[in-house]
DNA sequence: AGTATCCTGGAA
DNA sequence: TTCCAGGATACT
């Protein structure tokens, strides 16, 4: 479940790995995680490397680019002369590499391999024309990005945006946190996360909180974003690196799959409830 | 606005 | 054996 943290985090390895290689050959091995045509890219280099939202953008140098949306469970994971010295693998590389999982591979020159793997095949690797390409095609359409990069590819999410989007709704705060229209890249572990350090209930009708409020919970998504960039993601679920290691987020969430345990702030039980379907941790006590 | 759907492994 | 996980979308 890769959320801004673990996209960026895959963005940024991507580049230092991938920048300047060939792809010689596309191997697919499952039609449903390809959309396009394998042969408009053999032969090509890859020479950018964007995110939108939970979205990959990898630019090539003969007008195509590929388009990742690793939805779940999908991972990259590159093997070749750009790691000096190779880690091992995290045991979250689920079949193997390549394995039962490896739905495309990317053989490269200099012997070197990207491998997108992805359990559940949610994820998918889109072909795009550059001349042809429209925006809409990353996802229906994104909304502002949190400011948790430097220079991020989507128009920048300031306090006066957060406050509109939800004065002008009443659904559950935590789910116009999660919707990529109105805000790009907050998935289910960082909304958790960012509602419980703001004090926040989940269940709050967006056009319920004050001022003071709107701006915790604005800060606070900068902050919980910013610190799972920090960790190199979180690997909670079945997130990797682009080197095949792990992120160290996970060990540092407030809430996110805590049921059950104590709240790190009052010590209180963490409950669980569901809300528009998703999982959903927060203590009683602190978020109101 | 709320719910089913895609998919598969792992937990209950 | 059933249920759950979850991002985004296609439904009702």
């Amino acid at each position: 479940m890769p959320e801004l943290p673990e996209v960026e985090a895959i963005r940024s390895q991507l580049e230092t790995f991938l920048k300047g290689h060939k792809i010689e050959d596309v191997i697919v091995s499952d039609k449903r995680s390809f959309l396009g045509d394998r042969r408009d890219i053999i032969g090509s280099c890859f020479v950018e490397f964007s995110r939108f939202g939970k979205v990959l953008f990898l630019g090539l140098d003969n007008d195509f680019s590929l388009i990742v949306h690793l939805k779940l469970t999908g991972q990259l994971v590159y093997r070749g002369p750009n790691l000096r010295k190779p880690p091992p693998l995290s045991e979250k590389i689920v079949g193997g590499l390549p394995g039962r999982y490896t739905r495309v591979v990317f053989k490269l020159d200099r012997n070197g391999f990207l491998y997108f793997n992805d359990l559940r095949v949610f994820g998918w690797i889109k072909v795009v024309k550059n001349s042809e390409f429209k925006p809409e095609e990353l996802v229906k359409r994104l909304g502002y990005e949190p400011p948790a990069v430097p220079s991020p590819s989507l128009p920048t999410l300031t306090l006066k945006d957060f406050s509109n989007i939800l004065s002008k709704s009443k659904k559950a705060v935590k789910l116009i946190l999660m919707d990529q229209e109105k805000i790009a890249g907050i998935g289910n572990i960082y909304a958790n996360d960012a509602l419980f350090l703001a004090g926040i209930d989940p269940r709050r009708p967006a056009n319920s909180l004050r001022d003071y409020e709107q701006n915790n919970l604005y800060n606070s998504i900068i902050k919980v974003l910013k610190d799972g960039i920090k960790r190199g993601g979180s690997s909670e679920n079945t997130f990797v690196n682009v080197d095949g290691t792990e992120g160290k987020y996970q060990d540092f969430t407030f809430v996110y799959g805590k049921v059950g345990q104590n709240c790190p702030r009052c010590g209180a039980e963490i409950k669980k409830i569901q809300l528009g379907g998703r999982g959903t941790y927060f203590c009683e006590g602190c978020q109101k």
